[in-house]
DNA sequence: CATTTTAGTTTCATATAGTGGAACCGCATT
DNA sequence: AATGCGGTTCCACTATATGAAACTAAAATG
C-alpha cells in the first residue's frame, strides 16, 4: 500500500503518514488493514513512534493519533524552512491593499504546499490552511514556480503530475502546460483560469533569489463573481514588488549569525 | 549531546531535533560539532532524512533545514491530535466576549504546549505561536492540567520540572506546587499570579473528558496594567462553560465514522 | 457456560540495515 | 606543489529490525 520506503526511518515515516491519512484517532487493526507491513513489524513501529512521542496512544480507546512532538517540530520547520515568517508582513500589506485573498506557496516534490494565507475580509483560520497541499499543474502558484525551474527538475516534476481534469480549463497534458510555462516566463506571472475550481481565478508570481532559484510563489485569488483576470492583472506590479522584497530579505536571512567557534 | 535514543528512528529524530534547534539553515560541520554521532553516521542520517523530505538540503549554501513534509504532517496532526479544531469556534466566541487573549494548551511529557491562541484586539500571528512550549509548573494552563492528573503521572511530571525562579511569585519546589494544586482542585481553576512573567496574569480551566482525563486547558491572559485577578475571576463561569462544551464535543469526535470494511 | 473469534502483544532465530574508523575527494589557502 | 578543511564514500562488523508463529485477553457466539 505504501510506496517504496527504504530504511527503517522511511518505514516509520510511512506509518506516520498512514496515521495522518486517517485524520482521526485510529486503531491498530485499521492501520494493519491499510498497510502491507506484517503485524509485528507495524506494531513495533507504532511503539517506537509512540515512545518517541511522534504518535500518541490513547489507552482508553486504544487508538493512535499524531503526537505533539510533531507539532513542535513543525513549529520550528515553519519558522525556519519556509518563507512564511519573512513573508508575513508583506502578505499583510498586500492583502490589505488588494482586499483579496493572498496565498504563499512553496514547491515540494511535485506538489504545491500552501504555507500561509491571508484574507483581507475576515481573519482566517490560518493554521488549518497552512500545510495544505495542492496539485502543481493546475494552480497559479504551481505554474508560476514550475515556469522557472531548471529543466531537469521540471521534467521530474512534470512526470509526477496526475493531469486530472478538474474543470474544462484544466491543462491535462505536458505539452499544453509547457506552452503555458513559456507564456508565463514571457509575461513574468501565471494565471489560474478556473483550472482547478470553477469560478476561482488567480494571478501568481514566483519568488526567486538572486541566483534565480525558485523559493516559492505569491498569488492573489478571487472569484469570477467578484473579479476578473483583467482586474487581477492590475495587481501584478504590486505582487511583483512584494515578491522582490521578500526575495531580497531571504538573502540576509540565510546566515543571521555565523556561530562563533571557540 | 542528545539524550538516550534507542533505535534508528530515535536517532533520526534526534538529528531532526538537532537541526530544529539551530532555528536556521545549518551546515554539516555545525551539526557534527553539536552531536556525538560519528561523522559517517550523522551524514547518513541526514541523507536519509533529506531523502524522506523531513529535511531539505540547499546545495547553494550546503545547508540543511527542516523540510516541508513536517509542515504537512503537522497540518494533519493539528486537525486530529489536538483539541484545536474543535475548540476553535469556542475560542473565537470566548475571546470576543472577554476581549482578552485566550490560550489553548495541552500537556505533553512535562511541558505545556500551546496549540492555539486568540487575541480579540488584533488578528494574531497564530502559527508562530502554536507549537510553542512552556514550563508546566509556573503557567496557569500547566497547573490547571496538573491538578487533575492521576498521581503516578503527576509525580512523573513533577520530577521533570526545572523549578527555575522566573519571578518572585514562581513556585520553586514540589511542596509549594502540590499545595497549590489542592487549592486548584478545590476551586476548579488555576491562576497565574505573575509566576512566569512579571505583570502577566491569567486564569485557566482544565478540559476534561467524561472519564476525568485531562485533555488540555483554556486560559484567559491579561496584564496587571489592564486587569486584575479579580477581574479575570469574573470570566471563570464563562471559561468553564466553554471547556465543558469542548469536552462534550470531543466525545463525539473520537470515531466520526467506523470505516466500513469490505 | 464452554467455545470460537477477534484484537493486540510477545518470542526468537534469522536477515537486514545501520555503524563508524579510515580512506578519499575536491577545493580553497598557503 | 603542499596543506588543511568540509564533505563524501568504503566496507568489515554487528546491532537492529524482521516476521512467522505462538500466545493472551477479551469479546462474540452457540
Amino acid at each position: 500500500m505504501q510506496s517504496k520506503a527504504d530504511g527503517t526511518v522511511g518505514k516509520a515515516l510511512a506509518v506516520l503518514e498512514l496515521v495522518a491519512g486517517f485524520e482521526r484517532p485510529v486503531r491498530f487493526s485499521e492501520l494493519q488493514g491499510s498497510s502491507d507491513y506484517p503485524k509485528a513489524t507495524l506494531y513495533r513501529l507504532l511503539q517506537t513512534l509512540t515512545k518517541q512521542r511522534m504518535l500518541s496512544y490513547d489507552p482508553d480507546s486504544g487508538t493512535y493519533t499524531l503526537g505533539v512532538r510533531l507539532v513542535c517540530l513543525a513549529h520550528a520547520a515553519w519558522k525556519t524552512s519556509s518563507l512564511a515568517p519573512i513573508a508575513r508582513p508583506y502578505m499583510d500589506k498586500l492583502s490589505e491593499k488588494t482586499g483579496e485573498t493572498v496565498h504563499l506557496a512553496q514547491l515540494d516534490h511535485a506538489q504545491v504546499i500552501y504555507v500561509d494565507k491571508r484574507n483581507a475580509s475576515q481573519p482566517l483560520p490560518m493554521y488549518s490552511e497552512a500545510g495544505k497541499v495542492g496539485p502543481a499543474y493546475c494552480t497559479g502558484v504551481g505554474k508560476a514556480m514550475m515556469a522557472y525551474l531548471p529543466e531537469d527538475q521540471l521534467t521530474d516534476v512534470l512526470v509526477q503530475q496526475s493531469w486530472h481534469r478538474f474543470t474544462d480549463g484544466t491543462l491535462t497534458n505536458e505539452a499544453a502546460l509547457r506552452a503555458e510555462l513559456v507564456a508565463i516566463r514571457e509575461r513574468g506571472h501565471a494565471y489560474d483560469r478556473e483550472e482547478h475550481e470553477p469560478g476561482i481565478i488567480c494571478v501568481a508570481v514566483p519568488i526567486r533569489n538572486d541566483s534565480g532559484r525558485v523559493l516559492g510563489a505569491l498569488s492573489i485569488t478571487s472569484s469570477t463573481l467578484r473579479s476578473s483576470l483583467d482586474k487581477l492583472d492590475s495587481f501584478v506590479p504590486l505582487i511583483r514588488d512584494t515578491t522582490n522584497q521578500i526575495a531580497r530579505e531571504t538573502q540576509n536571512w540565510r546566515f543571521p549569525e555565523t556561530k562563533s567557534i571557540a
